[in-house]
DNA sequence: CCTTCAGGTTAACGACCACTAACGCCGCTG
DNA sequence: CAGCGGCGTTAGTGGTCGTTAACCTGAAGG
């Protein structure tokens, strides 16, 4: 019904309850999924319980409504914002899809729980946020089609984009590696990421195994050089 | 409480109304979520209504653990057969990591609801049943692991068990892409994730760039410290 | 001192939902 | 025909959960 009490006497960057309540609601979201977890346990996790949250949010249908349309609008507009830097550098496409991949990076470490929130239930939201949530998403996606394609102009529309869900799903893959001791550091974990998102875009230009291994070349006949690339618009 | 009725008087091969249950539970629970699903969709999805399954399943706990049950075994013994069958031929871990890589590109093209469930729904089994999952996870794990750092020895252990996921994660995009006409037809999206897939392995001998493409250093404040972030997500 | 208001509290309500009970149909087998 | 067991049905039940109602408290303001 509300959404206005974001704004105080002050602009106030200090943590505030509602951001308390968000990111303890994201944790656990993540960990037993949105119809997992009881307002109560949220609460619970703030210090608050049950419905004292009622007095900072509509329901539970909004704190998830917030957490997926934010980190939507922020992965874009942090997209947006290192493709606009190093195109104005005068760096080339390799230079700007390194950016974004770094970015990408940083969200995926930073925000495990949102990522992971982020694909999961995205169908619990109201129509009209799963609209604006999509929206941003397709035009994050074509922040990065744009340059891949720049990079391999001989490679689809359908392919790229394709190419750069997988890759997508390669740097959300963080969620799954946390166990103990998996990697030394974050900095190394982001390093192989990095690495292994730069070899799958590489593999687009590379002419790689284009069939199956060990079996001799017959179904995939005409897969590699296909740019009919018809997006069925939507 | 029990599990009993899985053998009948015959092991018919026919498609019994078992596992029609079993394919549209799957179907629902990766559209909405296992909580998000009720007993009575489920039943009206194979044309007997809610409590009729009761005479099939113990309960609906016992659906989504047959299915992540199964998926988790076929995944690993798929692949263990694949890794004995090419290995007996004299093929090397080059071949044999293709064999793996066709094999999960298979299974995610053909079973999208089940891998999606599979890293989704796993918190929501029975402590034995999530053990015996992870097991076999686990175990699946182990096969590529072993077969990659034999084809990348100077790679350490972790490094290559972090690989190994993040590629996981790219193949299991699929369900990111299935849309109407996303790409040409089923061999174009299998080529394409081989050789993205490919490409990401190959790039853990690459030296690839290790370090954060050219941006001045502050969105990535802190980042390049080390802490020994070990979030104790269970 | 009185009011106000933000931010809590507990109690209760209504909806939903997994599961059980009790019963019915029908194709077997003897 | 008798009986029985597999497979459904509908009605009901207990419990959980999101949400609301009513009330309390403490700090700010005049």
């Amino acid at each position: 019904m509300n959404d206005a009490p974001t704004r105080t006497t002050t602009p106030a960057p200090a943590p505030t309850r509602r951001e308390q309540i968000l990111r303890e609601a994201a944790r656990l979201f993540a960990e037993r999924g949105f119809h997992g977890v009881g307002v109560d346990e949220i609460g619970a996790a703030v210090g608050i319980s049950g419905p004292g949250l009622y007095r900072h949010f509509a329901g539970k249908d909004a704190m998830l409504a917030e957490l997926l349309v934010g980190i939507s609008e922020r992965l874009f507009a942090g997209g947006q914002r290192r493709v606009i830097e190093a195109t104005s550098t005068g760096d080339g496409p390799a230079a700007v899809l390194g950016s974004l991949i770094d970015g990408h990076i940083d969200f995926a470490l930073d925000d495990r729980a949102l990522i992971t929130l982020h694909d999961r239930e995205l169908g619990q939201l109201r129509d009209s946020d799963r609209k604006q949530v999509r929206s941003l998403q397709r035009q994050y996606v074509e922040l990065w089609v744009d340059v891949v394609r720049r990079l391999h102009p001989d490679s689809g529309e359908a392919e790229v984009r394709a190419a750069v869900h997988a890759v997508f799903g390669l740097l959300n893959s963080t969620p799954h590696l946390g166990r103990p001791g998996a990697l030394p550091g974050r900095t190394a974990t982001a390093a192989l990421l990095r690495r292994l998102a730069h070899g799958a875009f590489a593999s687009l230009s590379d002419g790689g195994p284009a069939e199956p291994a060990g079996i001799p070349a017959e179904a995939t006949a005409g897969t590699t050089a296909d740019p009919s690339a018809e997006p069925s618009a939507g």
